[in-house]
DNA sequence: ATTTGACTTCGAGTGCGCTCTAAGGGCCAC
DNA sequence: GTGGCCCTTAGAGCGCACTCGAAGTCAAAT
């Protein structure tokens, strides 16, 4: 797949995809004969996770951190595994935060009135 | 009341308050007679709400413009109405899309099975 | 054969929201 | 009266996450 085809189904940029290469947020893309990216089907799957990490709120260190993990293999899974818990907390404590903002977004427009 | 109480009290920095106030997001904060600011309880009300604003994502350009509205005076209450009223269906979008993405969060940790 | 266009690397540039610095003034304690 | 500290303004600098540009390569289309 093409690295415009993987833009497309990722929702991300061509230049991001080189990007988060160039940074260890993806590793080893495969190349084709004239040395043009060839993404495969386990990439998109990846870029997808990571692409939720990003859209969580998580830094992009954090997930070099975690690709770095993932790349030394079985036994960083419980590191990795700590990393997702206490994201999850911080994605948990966000929507806790949004919603009790809500709240007061509520009353603040109640408080205009009724008017159309 | 001066800016570094009033930067404890909004959990803004001074650097941040004087910031605002020269973007336009704080009208006419007072002055000593030796210069210096002197925040009424009126602008701790307004900095709240401006950091609801923020925290929930509101750009600054937004926010300005609200402010601006403000300081317009009544007429403009339905526009500012509006603005509310867009800002927290964006709020609502995104409560909704940060509670998908923990769901994926949460399975992608059960993938890691039991490990303490 | 040459033009077109997408690809490559890698360094520079951008936009946002602060955050800090420089240069100077005012007030209080000693 | 002088040292210390906090204040003032205006402008420069920073960190993050991209985003773009330059210079060059390659393959298909005309």
């Amino acid at each position: 797949m093409t690295i415009q085809e993987a833009a497309a189904r990722s929702g991300l940029s061509a230049h991001t995809l080189r990007y988060y290469e160039r940074i260890g947020l993806i590793h080893s893309v495969g190349r084709n004969s004239s040395g043009h990216r060839d993404y495969a089907e386990a990439d998109l799957v990846w870029l997808d996770f990571l692409t939720k990490l990003r859209t969580t709120g998580m830094p992009i260190a954090d997930m070099c951190r975690y690709a770095e993990l993932r790349r030394m293999g079985r036994n960083t899974s419980g590191e990795r595994k700590e990393m997702l818990e206490l994201h999850r907390e911080r994605v948990r404590a966000r929507i806790a935060e949004l919603t009790q903002d809500l709240k007061v977004l509520d009353q603040k427009i109640d408080s205009y009135g009724g008017m159309e």
